[in-house]
DNA sequence: TACTTGCACTAACGAATGTTAGTTAAGTGC
DNA sequence: GCACTTAACTAACATTCGTTAGTGCAAGTA
């Protein structure tokens, strides 16, 4: 019944606490207290701290990468593709903010092999909002920029949205990212609105 | 003679450390093998672990301060300052990378009351870029704009930096600087060159 | 009823942690 | 030459760390 959830509250739990002290400083009889629970009974969920790291990390980034596919799928304007992409972002961000917080910060203490794999797993969605760019300005409808420092700028702009949103403030996640999107095309549009 | 150096040494080989582990994944022993030294001898130089993050903290907190004082007291035009305020930023940051990467990332492991005073400090910094911003919007240059929000996602484009950032890379902190102050502008200009 | 499985436990392992106490060897100033 | 300081050392402390081995029990299944 509630069997299905135990494996995934384990996973919220190991977040929140990741966020809160950073993956070294979260202990596996941290997050077993947490839990309500010894220590060595977490191995029967997990094969160990790194395992549960890897699959917060890797499963925020293929939350990020199936958005985008989507909306790819849909869109074919980049004006459009870039405010979808980033709604989609914000949602995916704001949803599950703790773990977003350990796919930004906490992915460098991943050991290798797993190192590589997720920064190749970055890389890839951040070459999606490179062709976003650059399909624009094929479009006319952005400056020509410099594609790698603009995704970098961009991504940082929403990336950091972990840091100060509240789900109880006075914006909701759709609103911030309508303003960010506003932020991000006002630089880079070369037609203004008026 | 170099009896003074040994103990910014240390400093310098704390941030690397931490920045490339985090604060709780750098150890005394870590530190003290950085240095070719034993751990116990740090204790000639530092009170404690903490000691050290505190001083790097406050130290590049102090530093950013410092800028952007000397920043108002240069110019009063407010597109200028914000310009000047962009490029004090980048270059300190760039100047010291690991510092500054603890600094953006690890003064949350800070205990209090040391938490506390560097939130003030933090704030007190956003608060001088808010003003920037209130004056530009005074100043008729810049739209009106959530004035919290445009400083939170200009500090992420600034501080996001510290992330990509390499010295022999092929960006100067200059260009860095004015291509960031670019990118904010053209988003919050409200007349439009051409 | 007998067997298996899921989920928790206790106990313990060796290693690593931050820190303290006390010591030593090499300068430094008088 | 003597007192003092500097900068390192060795040894050890009490904890905490991630992890393993083995056990108990309740629920489900044959």
């Amino acid at each position: 019944m509630e069997n299905t959830n135990r494996r995934e509250l384990l996973m919220r739990a190991a977040a929140r606490l990741m966020r809160e002290n950073g993956y070294p400083g979260t202990s596996m009889r941290d997050l077993a207290t947490a839990m309500d629970i010894e220590a060595a009974s977490l191995y029967h969920y997990v094969d160990g701290k790194e395992d549960i790291l890897k699959e917060i990390c890797f499963g925020m980034g293929r939350s990020f990468l199936r958005a985008m596919a989507e909306v790819n799928d849909i869109y074919f304007n980049a004006g459009e593709r870039l405010g979808m992409a980033v709604r989609a972002h914000i949602r995916i961000l704001t949803d599950s903010l703790d773990a977003s917080h350990v796919f930004v910060h906490e992915w460098r203490h991943l050991s290798e092999p797993s190192l590589s794999e997720f920064k190749k797993l970055r890389d890839d969605y951040e070459n999606h909002f490179r062709l976003i760019l650059r399909n624009g300005e094929e479009e006319g409808l952005f400056n020509e920029v410099d594609n790698k420092f603009a995704v970098l700028t961009i991504l940082a702009s929403l990336n950091w949205v972990v840091e100060w949103y509240r789900p109880n403030g006075d914006m909701t996640p759709e609103q911030i990212a309508d303003k960010l999107t506003q932020f991000i095309l006002s630089g880079l549009r070369k037609d203004i609105p008026h």
